[in-house]
DNA sequence: AAAAAATGATACTATTTTAGTATCATTTAA
DNA sequence: TTAAATGATACTAAAATAGTATCATTTTTT
């Protein structure tokens, strides 16, 4: 089953690495050390920009640094940056072939399991995935 | 996030309709009733039934039924016939990115986050997902 | 024996999601 | 004013998911 992303995985990675340069990094500084894609990574840290987690500053100089504690920062609070929520009792598929859909009770337990998945996401700080 | 395939959506609600209709019957017979692409559910039903789920006939009068009690069937089981598991301790990707996969934590909480979703997925029965 | 009605196996195609690229605009420091 | 950064956004490629097509095999009925 898959539970991370290569977008949040870059993500995760982009952090720490900002983290270890003492709190602000380029793109540029960040791909040649980590090896992602720069226009990718990119798109995933402007991702982050805009939901609070960095801020970046532009021109020469410039990149991104926290805005949130990296303490603080937890791996559902990424992984749902990338991730659509199930919405709570809606079947989760597109074309509703069922027409038993007023009896079933799958939908209920579907957004029940995706809450303890998010506790168990949030329950991991990026700060505690790296280093012994 | 999906959790649930539509193969395993579409097999749990074969189960449940051969279930009410006694514990047999027919690829067509069930597609007939739910709207399910017959050849899509054939292949499904197929790996059921090599995997000890259902048990099948061939010829006129044929059919699937079950070789494990209906009531014994988790959403486990069906959710990883259709599921790679993440292989513990292993990088979830496939093109190493990382140089520092040695000391990353990432994959075991993964991992760790993969058993408490197959605990919750284990804990749920087909036979509880239908009627009220 | 032959035909019909079922599943078994498997290769192929289409659709959707995920991953990644390209490009132009804007900001800021030197 | 130019270079070095991010912002926004449209596009393309690759992978995973969903679905189709087809031929083989088995079994029952006629």
């Amino acid at each position: 089953m898959k539970i991370i992303k290569k977008e949040v995985d870059y993500a995760i990675r982009a952090l720490i690495f900002i983290y270890e340069k003492g709190g602000k990094s380029s793109i540029t500084e960040i791909c040649r050390n980590m090896n992602a894609p720069n226009p990718f990574l990119r798109k995933i840290l402007q991702i982050l920009s805009k939901n609070g987690i960095l801020k970046s500053t532009k021109g020469i100089g410039g990149g991104f640094e926290f805005n949130k504690p990296f303490g603080e920062i937890t791996l559902a609070d990424i992984t749902y940056l990338f991730t659509e929520k199930i919405k709570k009792g809606s079947c989760p598929f597109k074309t509703p072939i069922c027409s038993n859909s007023h009896k079933c009770k799958l939908k209920f337990k579907i957004s029940e399991i995706e809450d303890k998945i998010y506790e168990q996401l949030s329950s991991v700080k990026i700060s505690d995935l790296w280093r012994p």
